[in-house]
DNA sequence: ACTATATAGGACCGATCAAGTCGCATATTC
DNA sequence: GAATATGCGACTTGATCGGTCCTATATAGT
């Protein structure tokens, strides 16, 4: 329950990773796979995926690979998960097509909805820089980086 | 991924739907289940737990049934779910037994753990109180009652 | 041209887990 | 003692996740 697919781990780690290499016009799968010790094949998949939502640009061939198509400071954890997982729902309703059959006499979807917000929020405001830069965390400068999210059931 | 179990949004509407009926002394598993169509067995299991778990007292033979075991306010959405679907993370890792393999390696489980505190903040700011009194949300007094959570990568 | 490298993507499989059912034991009231 | 209700474990079914395999295509270097 609540657990992020282990398809969206790995697609955050490999922005991570390319985020963490701005130098190298592209990585190959197999880069990213060996660094981790991800299975190539699945972590293949998952940038190709990845690529078709836009958040990466692929290039075939030798020394090809992906690089980030936009900065890593403009690519929520979000959107990641967005485009591996799909629509990001907590509940089985407003799960379009086939939903809990018991939606109209439900009356905790109305305020699970917000909380679904709520952590949408959260993930939203989480970039891969974020997850990238950790390193001057403590020695950032005087305006603190925090996300505010607020919370009304 | 990320998404509720069944079972927790069944407890979650028991809960509701007893903090909405405090004149009664008890309501049997089936009174609920009947009132929202949720399957008498399977609510019975999960009443149950959380009766196991110190969040309701119960008490059988006729007229039994189930009543909250501590006010409405007292009661979070994290207990509950805690209850019902064990602890509550959202990596796969982090969960004791059998975890991720490339735990050593992964780089983003410290933020994504800070990301899991943060959701965990969320909805333990949430109590059962606060899913059935619905009514009374825009006729509130001057301080408006919302959670602030901060969320710092 | 040929080959090595790399993306693109479909088919498939096994393990796990959620959801729900069944059966039986126990407690309580009438 | 019958009706009601909790307590609890075993079980079945279906969906989903994690992962593999196989093929097609694009590109760069020799
Ligand atoms: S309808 Fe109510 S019970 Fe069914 S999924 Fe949506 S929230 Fe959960
Ligand atoms: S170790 Fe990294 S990859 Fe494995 S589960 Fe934890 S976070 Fe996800």
């Amino acid at each position: 329950m609540l657990k992020l697919t282990k398809k969206a781990d790995y697609g955050l780690m490999a922005l991570k990773y390319l985020a963490e290499h701005p130098e190298t016009p592209a990585l190959s799968a197999k880069d990213v796979a060996d660094a981790y010790g991800i299975p190539a094949q699945l972590l293949a998949k998952i940038l190709q995926r990845l690529t078709k939502t836009g958040l990466l640009r692929s290039h075939a061939g030798m020394n090809g690979g992906y690089a980030l198509a936009r900065d890593a400071r403009q690519i929520s954890a979000y959107e990641v998960i967005l485009s591996i997982d799909g629509p990001f729902f907590i509940t089985s309703c407003t799960r379009g097509a086939k939903s809990c059959d018991l939606t109209p006499s439900c009356t905790i979807k109305e305020p699970l909805a917000r909380v679904n917000d709520t952590i949408a929020g959260v993930l939203k405001s989480i970039s891969i820089h974020d997850l990238a830069d950790r390193e001057h965390s403590d020695a950032a400068p005087g305006r603190d980086r925090q996300g505010l999210v607020t919370l009304t059931v």
